[in-house]
DNA sequence: CCAAAAGTGTTGGTTTTACACCCATGG
DNA sequence: CCATGGGTGTAAAACCAACACTTTTGG
């Protein structure tokens, strides 16, 4: 390896970029939140399934890449990316000293998703039920959960995971599963009730009454004075 | 280049890490938020300020990189810091596609610098008075600097930034000035008093009456309960 | 004696929480 | 007719924002 002018002469360590993509999937009394996973079809850890991700490539940049290798092994494309930290613990691939940069996507509804490149396979998992993961996967994942949580209450994260009608129940259970604990339903609904409005169709699903389907206003998070308590 | 089995074939970008480290300095009545520059000694930039940093080495973590090269350059250690962004923008160093993964350092009181490495001068700058900055480092600045914002309410932000002991008064200016907007003095008081404590000893400084000087209580911002509504 | 910052409580408005009943549907 | 989630208002408690005067010191 030779060093240039103005440049450094140790090896580089390489760097990666890799996505923890998020929805909200699920029949309302049981919505989830899930995560899409690939299984590797490329040595190392062969046949775990990992975040999706791979390297960055020259004059590239960090969400361009994350992007790019998204719509590789996926086919998921027009996706929200929030940068969630980069993260370079020694050792933690074992292919030598790599440096990844982890983003959190945010995803509407449950999209298609296809198998493509280094991925043999791809598929949603919910975030309380997860295989094993390929290098240190499982501490990334935990750390975008983390970013999601933290960000619930100052962005516009529900409009992006939510598909684009949704029923207040399954807002509100979005919220609960981020927010880790349940919340009173009607000081929800008032909470709410500036960001949403009402399509006027309604959703009939199984033996109770139909739930009024909502959208979100636009740029009504943008407009809310205050950050949302939830 | 050579492509090693498993790594990827492209040129690799550099890895750098760049340090904001802040202090809370000057008396009371005019204290400022102050950040660390140096003056570059290598090109490119040679003679510009720009935050202490470079490149991360073989087998090094980010934070352990960040560590050394601000003792490398300025003889400081002992800091905390957090991790901001990473930012790999194409073009923004002219030497060629570098990521940096950007620190915001936390010092308390005015700490002694020496410039020593890579760096001709350190010296430390009020947050509102900066010289033009090498590269994209007022960008990252200004990143480092939301981040401190963010962070105010939910870490022990302020508690790294001031002297072991310190005055309400120095306390209030230093949420202020990181929060951009005044705030009540009685008001401020109630909110901090379950986190700091009085050490018997005050200040005399200029004509007016002593101040009590206060520490915070150990371990008094893991116990609050809720976030600090500053 | 004047200027400058330190110190100290109360009140009114706002926000947040807790809570219970009826509705529409499918099985 | 029953089980299931959808839809709606009110009252008490907690929290927050606004506010003025007295104290201590140096010049």
């Amino acid at each position: 390896m030779e060093a240039k002018k103005h440049t450094y002469d140790w090896p580089r360590p390489a760097v990666t970029v890799d996505v923890a993509l998020f929805t909200a999937a699920g029949a309302m009394q049981s919505l989830q939140l899930r995560v899409l996973l690939i299984r590797r079809g490329e040595a190392p850890f062969v046949g775990h399934w990992a975040l999706p991700g791979g390297f960055v490539r020259e004059a590239e940049g960090l969400e361009a890449a994350a992007r790019r290798e998204l719509l590789e092994e996926t086919g998921l494309g027009e996706i929200r990316f929030e940068q969630v930290c980069a993260v370079g613990t020694p050792g933690r691939d074992p292919r030598g000293h790599t440096i990844t940069v982890l983003y959190a996507g945010l995803a509407r509804g449950d999209a298609a998703v296809v198998a493509r490149g280094d991925a043999s396979e791809a598929s949603w998992f919910a975030v309380d039920e997860l295989p094993a993961l390929a290098f240190d996967h499982e501490e990334l994942l935990r750390r975008a959960l983390a970013h999601l949580r933290r960000r619930l209450g100052e962005a516009p994260i529900c409009d992006a995971l939510l598909p684009a009608e949704f029923t207040l129940g399954e807002f509100q259970r979005l919220v609960e599963v981020l927010l880790g604990r349940e919340v009173d339903r009607r000081n929800f609904r008032r909470k709410v009730e500036c960001l949403v409005e009402k399509t006027g169709r309604n959703r009939r699903e199984g033996a109770h009454r139909p739930a009024e389907l909502y959208r979100f206003v636009p740029g009504a998070f943008e407009r809310a004075e205050r950050e949302l308590p939830f």
